[in-house]
DNA sequence: TCACAAATGATAATCGTTCGCATTTGCAAA
DNA sequence: TTTGCAAATGCGAACGATTATCATTTGTGA
């Protein structure tokens, strides 16, 4: 199993909550999930954990590059998945739908913007915010 | 006064805490602030202010467009006047170095996007992090 | 199986921010 | 000018997200 085998090669040990967790994120539905969300979801489904570990382990998760962690609008964060492939994201503001994207132009642009002003890039952050079409956005729906 | 007549014409009463905010923000050296940044520079300046009415008259101020909030990394809101014109942010993670920078290409760039995703763009925000090179900056000076 | 460091759970504490409410103040009408 | 009153303030309590503390439990390697 190749969960275990994800932890051991992190350097973490196989504890039944970073396994919780770590299933949550490879089974769910909705890939950008925050703390509360994670939490609630492994109670709602009987595997009981704490509030305090799920904090922990999302951390740890993120700084052994497990999970990617994100600042949207709105104070939480919010994590998911790390595929190794980087991906900005544009937000609707009205229902919260977010969709992935990647624009070797934009990166392009900010690494050459970094050089110019003296700075190793370590890292970036570009959320787009708006108003999206789907047709279960409330948007539509407002007269 | 161009000071009381910015507030009125953002309908807002010119009331003392409001005119020592943009005073500050107008006079000070650094040009992006948080609320306790405000606030503590206005305590030491002798401009007695409660802590409650900074972070309203900065809401207020960002509400009618005199003020731009930004959400960098580290969770608290910074604040800086609206010039009108947008620009992005560099930050340096060691020691907070801030520079400004616009990019039309970029820009161009999340229109099309924002655009392809059937968006209606509201706003973005854009932040790269990384080491700069400032003699003062502390990360010159770890072995 | 054992020993022990590491991880967990429960809960208190922290941080940035907002709320509730009694008091003050800007401002416009008289 | 005074006066009336809605709007703004100050204070402290409350808040939501996150982190810290610490006694207890659990992986893991010997
Ligand atoms: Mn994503
Ligand atoms: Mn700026
Ligand atoms: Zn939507
Ligand atoms: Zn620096």
């Amino acid at each position: 199993m190749h969960k275990s085998k994800d932890l051991h090669q992190a350097g973490l040990k196989v504890t039944l909550p970073r396994l919780k967790v770590l299933n949550l994120f490879e089974s769910s539905e909705n890939h950008h999930l925050s703390a509360e969300d994670v939490f609630k979801m492994l109670i709602a489904s009987g595997e009981d954990v704490s509030l305090a570990t799920v904090y922990r382990v999302l951390s740890q998760f993120e700084l052994s590059g497990i999970l990617v962690r994100h600042n949207f609008e709105g104070g939480k964060s919010v994590f998911e998945l790390n595929h190794g492939e980087h991906h900005d994201h544009i937000v609707c503001l009205q229902c919260g739908h977010l969709e992935e994207f990647f624009d070797s132009a934009i990166e392009a642009r900010q690494k050459k913007i970094a050089a110019e002003h003296g700075f190793t890039i370590h890292d970036h952050s570009l959320y787009i915010y708006g108003d999206c079409t789907k047709e279960s956005c409330p948007h539509k729906h407002r007269e």
